[in-house]
RNA sequence: GGGCGCAUAGCUCAGCUGGUUAGAGCGCACGGUUCACAUCCGUGAGGUCAGGGGUUCAAGUCCCUUUGCGCCCA
């Protein structure tokens, strides 16, 4: 136990001390629990390998921290898986980027160079998130952190494809794909934002052979190029004699029919529609109906190809424009007219998505989808909030097979193998020997693919390792909702698939953490705030406090910096309690509160009110309520503990005999102590400082034990004794303050104590030190009151205060009536209230008895007050 | 088009299973150098809980509806 504590708590110089105390200790490993304690594992979300900490990584890592500290400290073996994202698309962008600035670029470099080179970049810059959790207090174990690009996780990844391979689900064919024209690859559904914007509806005249028209209005012009038909729709009068005669693509001439399909719109433009089913989703659908052909008219980099006729090499939007332009030239357009549409955009970049046909390897998704969904409906896997279930119902019965292969370098390479005879071989190894040449496969893996193995991947899959058998399945999946599908979804299926288990029980949900006037961070508003900038400037706790209590599950949080700068006072606060309480120490301390016939009534008071906290927390954290949760503890210590009991503590403690020194003592560094430890998974460092100060036997906080509710300590009388006794210094305060009585003097009371006399008479000592009333006189029952005096009542309680230089009588009067025209209004409601037959009846009993007895209180308050009013100002 | 969320004090937010007079922090006003803390203490002002309807003995809380903002899916 340290010696004498410093005046203020040095977070700066603590946080990296504490850290590595409990790493060096071995407190973060699951093995710290023995070996028969029940695990709960946390797999952590792995962030990118590339980019630096932002809020949403504190946010996730603040929360799943607090989550395994609170099991551990309830003696769960916790483990916390953390790892890293190898983030194809990303990090092949900052490598190319770097080779760029060198002049080179990756075609030049070639494969094997440029994977090389990612390496050194990934060992030399990467993890660089990863290793800032530290600064947040993450209490995960290192020595299991896991890359998706591991040897292991590799593994487990071509075990996977290979398994889904031989059982047909996953299939290799031409498609229609979403195509990142700038990454040059494909890319999923989900990577693709549609986004409402300003664009233009060219309207112009499709020729029909054998002479006229039909009008047709689209918003990709040059798709003409690529049109196979043009539809109307079958009931639609004025296209219905075109029904099977002959279109002339414009400029090309190329025939195409004039087919029906209901699809058609008959509202929207003019009614027919071009179709393009080698760049339109819709159109690659009917297309498929009326067995039309496709033609694909794009290169990968989006400029037209051949098939584009005098088009051919020029970039898609130049087409655009030099298309309509030449129709206009022919006479064959109508008119352009301003129109919003919904652009697909790139998730990554924002370049313009082009829909186009590749060749590219897909995972079937229903199969996998039902046991998913089932885990779900029949509760095996529960999401908080719960809201969140539908949405995912919704996606998993509407799902699309999954394009996973990505035509980037870095990645997990597709372990298939095409012959020159064109056969495919898809195994763990190269295939064998047999004469014929075999080309690999040059595509990747969706990085999604290896994250949806995470949960058991990590942990050794497919090998049956030892930490595979205790700590598979995991407990938690926290993270944001925003990757519901992308990443839990995916898990859910693999995790079932393969393993035949989900790979956790509970997915809680956190939200996006925004800016204080809930706008989205971005670099472009710069109204980023850097998680550890606000840890240099406030620690590590505040930012934690901040935020887990601003919002609640599944909510986005407006992050206020003051709400940051408020919670670091809070730290200081709690360390001044305890400076407060370790200096009022002096020798040896029983570590058990006194007996309960020792307790006065600030204490039991006090214990009271701590086991009603201790149960509330628990009842919040049993519902994921954290955040209402540490708003509580934070108002019992803040508003309780140190503004009611610590002042009141110092009588015992300065005027006190020994024995109420020790009872005292024993209460505060009880109430302390149990604090200490619920707030310890919100704030770790500075909680794990000052338990090391309190006399102890444990030898850190993060692994002592979580509080357990004493319903014995409940004490529904000393809990009304005090708040008369706090309502009574309340008033006296109040009255002070209204009639301008320097803070400084010292007056004396006389009390009419009502039922609280015993109270009154053995609390006396109390007024002196909080509300500066140094005497107090319990007054006869049958004794006049004092004139010139101002008085306060509280239930039955009158306190007298003579001001007599101070009070004036109008004043008081004016003061009183209020009081008594505000009591009056409440004792209405109440007595309406417990007139009402169906109120008495229906209610539960405890709330009637309840009402009963408050308007047992104001009448009393009431009649003194009257009494009071009736001697005072009538005249 | 379908689904979801939000709307509570000037600002940022709580209010969990309906039940005292709707709370906190910040900000604001006034007052404070007493031995834990001015990173503090005390007192106060400030809300028709978005509008309307309903259920209920009782609604910020449950249901319906309107408006506004946001998100997801198509």
């Amino acid at each position: 136990m340290p010696q004498s504590m410093p005046k203020t708590f040095d977070f700066r110089e603590a946080e990296e001390r504490l850290y590595q105390f409990w790493e060096s200790k071995g407190y973060f490993k699951p093995e710290i629990a023995g070996p028969d304690a029940e695990p709960y594992v946390i797999s952590m979300p792995p962030p990118n390998v590339t980019g630096a900490l932002h809020m949403g990584h504190a946010m996730f890592s603040t929360l799943e921290d607090l989550m395994i500290r609170y099991e551990r400290m309830r003696g769960r073996a916790a483990l916390w898986v953390p790892g890293t994202d190898h983030a194809g698309i990303a990090t092949q962008l900052q490598v190319e980027k770097m080779l760029r600035d060198e002049g080179k670029s990756r075609e030049e470099v070639g494969r094997e160079e440029f994977l090389a080179r990612t390496w050194e970049w990934k060992e030399k810059y990467g993890g660089q998130i990863i290793r800032q959790l530290r600064r947040l207090g993450a209490s995960c174990d290192w020595d299991r952190e896991r890359f998706t690009m591991d040897e292991g996780l590799s593994n487990a990844v071509i075990e996977v494809f290979v398994h889904l391979y031989n059982e047909g689900l996953i299939y290799r064919g031409p498609r229609l794909v979403n195509w990142s024209p700038g990454l040059r690859t494909a890319i999923s559904d989900l990577e693709v934002e549609r986004v409402e914007e300003e664009g233009r509806l060219y309207f112009f005249n499709y020729p029909l052979e054998g002479g006229g028209a039909i009008p047709v209005s689209t918003t990709r012009p040059e798709t003409i190029l690529g049109d196979t038909a043009v539809a109307v729709h079958p009931d639609d009068p004025r296209y219905q004699a075109y029904i099977g005669r002959t279109a002339l693509v414009p400029m090309l001439n190329r025939r195409i029919p004039v087919i029906a399909d209901e699809y058609v719109d008959r509202e929207f433009g003019t009614g027919a529609l071009k179709i393009t089913p080698a760049h339109d989703f819709n159109d690659y659908e009917i297309g498929q109906r009326h067995g039309l052909p496709l033609i694909n008219i794009m290169n990968k980099d989006a400029t037209l190809n051949e098939n584009a006729g005098p088009y051919a090499g020029l970039d898609r939007f130049v087409a655009r424009e030099r298309l309509w332009a030449d129709m206009e030239a022919a006479g064959m357009t109508i008119k352009v007219e301003p129109h919003t549409y919904v652009v697909p955009r790139s998730q990554r970049g924002g370049e313009i998505v082009e829909p186009m046909i590749s060749t590219q390897w897909f995972l079937k998704m229903e199969p996998l989808a039902k046991p998913a969904l089932e885990a779900v409906r029949e509760g095996r896997i529960k999401i908080v909030p719960e809201r969140f279930e539908k949405v995912y119902y919704h996606w998993l019965e509407n799902i699309q097979d999954w394009c996973i292969s990505r035509q980037l370098w870095w990645g997990h390479r597709i372990p298939a193998w095409y012959s020159d005879d064109g056969e495919i071989y898809v195994g763990k190894q190269p295939p064998p020997e047999d004469g014929r040449t075999w080309t690999p496969e040059e595509d990747v893996l969706d990085t999604w693919f290896s994250s949806a193995l995470w949960p058991f991947s990590t942990l050794g899959w497919p090998e049956e390792t030892a930490d595979l058998k205790r700590y598979y399945p995991t407990d938690m999946m926290e993270t944001g909702y925003d990757i519901l599908f992308f990443w839990v979804a995916r898990m859910i299926m693999m995790g079932l698939k393969f393993t035949g288990q989900p790979p956790f029980k509970t997915v809680y949900l956190h939200g996006l953490v925004r800016d204080k006037y809930g706008r989205k961070m971005s670099k472009t508003l710069n109204n980023t705030v850097d998680p550890l900038e606000l840890i240099d400037q406030y620690g590590a706790d505040p930012l934690r406090f901040t935020l887990i209590t601003s919002g609640s599950p599944g909510n986005d949080i407006n992050l206020d910096v003051a709400r940051v700068e408020r919670n670091w006072k809070f730290v200081n606060k709690i360390w001044q309690m305890t400076s407060f309480v370790v200096h009022n120490l002096d020798g040896e301390l029983p570590e058990t509160l006194p007996p309960r016939e020792a307790l006065d009534l600030p204490s039991r008071w006090i214990l009271s009110r701590l086991n009603t906290l201790v149960s509330n927390v628990q009842r919040l954290f049993d519902i994921y309520q954290y955040g209402e949760a540490g708003r509580q503890i934070d108002d019992f210590l803040w508003s309780e503990f140190a503004d009611w009991y610590i002042e009141i503590s110092k009588y015992p403690l300065y005027q006190g005999d020994d024995e109420a020194k020790q009872v005292t003592r024993r209460v505060l560094v009880h109430v302390l102590d149990t604090c200490l430890r619920l707030l310890h998974p919100f704030m770790p460092f500075v909680t794990e400082e000052l338990y090391q100060y309190l006399p102890s036997k444990g030898e850190a906080l993060i692994i002592a034990r979580w509080p357990q509710p004493d319903e014995s300590y409940i004490d529904a009388e000393a809990e009304t004794t005090m708040r008369a006794l706090i309502d009574l210094v309340r008033g006296i305060r109040n009255v002070r303050a209204e009639y301008n009585v320097e803070p400084g003097r010292r007056i004396t009371a006389l009390m009419q104590p009502g039922s609280y006399e015993a109270a009154i008479r053995e609390h006396a000592y109390l007024f002196a030190r909080l509300c500066n009333v140094s005497g107090v006189r319990i007054m006869e029952p049958d004794e006049a009151a004092p004139e010139q005096a101002a008085s306060v009542v509280v239930s039955d309680i009158t306190a007298y205060l003579p001001l007599a230089d101070f009070v004036d009588v109008a004043a008081e009067c004016e003061r009183l009536s209020r009081e008594a025209d505000k009591l009056r209004e409440q004792i209405a409601r109440s007595e309406a209230m417990l007139a009402n037959e169906q109120f008495v009846n229906r209610a539960r009993p405890d709330v009637v008895e309840r009402e009963r007895a408050r308007l047992a209180d104001l009448q009393a308050s009431a009649a003194q007050i009257a009494e009071r009013i009736a001697l005072l100002c009538n005249q």
